[in-house]
DNA sequence: CCCAACTATATCCACCCCGGATACAGTACT
DNA sequence: AGTACTGTATCCGGGGTGGATATAGTTGGG
């Protein structure tokens, strides 16, 4: 929608997901959705591409696995992966603040004009 | 990504633009442009298409026009309208909340373990 | 008065993201 | 051995977005 494009919503959870520890795709899918208390679930689909994407655009690696299970992808963050993942928090964060300063978490129906709460 | 619906990004800053004061189209986009210092640019195929939806959903309605400009089409927040965008600002507030307990706003290239800034 | 630039809305197209289905295989537990 | 779960990958349909195009009214300067 903007310059540099930022990640998509289900790569920014990745990254997030990822900040700390080290994990494979199917954990991360089940990390994601522990972490939102179970508001976000990423479909198959949009969870192993995005892990593609994030690879291709040098925001994670490939390390060696954590067991033996041969299947298994284990993704760590890079410093790009993080600063991105910071950028788009600050972009979020933002957009938040416009929100918030538009009088978007009063309860008032309609606070049109210079109303102030006691 | 989740349950009910949640506005796509566009309709957001759209219901952010209309909280205060009715707007056309047009003005909307400027509007958008100008609240987030240029960063945020709607093209005119989301920006109409995004405004037709809103109006389906029934969180703006078309309001008399403000000028004698008889193309203008003006609309303004319903309740419906407001509530969404509140909707949506907590969930984005939340998503940001995450992010920042993960702690990807410190300058830390890596805090994998328990530091603190001194 | 006329023309150019801007305002204003709407639709079309190509591209990308997403959820869910499907496929295939290894692992774990009984 | 068999069943359920783990794990990765790809395909398909639905939908959002940006930019181009179409059409037309408005404004302001020469």
């Amino acid at each position: 929608m903007t310059s540099p494009e930022p990640p998509t919503p289900a790569v920014f959870v990745l990254l997030v997901a990822l900040s700390r520890v080290p994990r494979h795709g199917y954990g991360l899918g089940q990390e994601v959705q522990r972490m939102t208390d179970g508001r976000v679930r990423l479909g198959a689909g949009t969870l192993y591409r995005s892990l593609q994407r994030m690879r291709v655009a040098g925001w994670v690696e490939e390390s060696g696995s954590d067991t033996d299970d041969e299947r298994r992808r284990v993704y760590s963050l890079t410093p790009a992966g993080r600063s991105a993942a910071r950028a788009e928090t600050r972009r979020l964060a933002d957009l938040v603040a416009l929100a918030t300063e538009a009088g978007l978490l009063e309860d008032a129906p309609t606070p049109r004009e210079d109303e102030h709460t006691p």
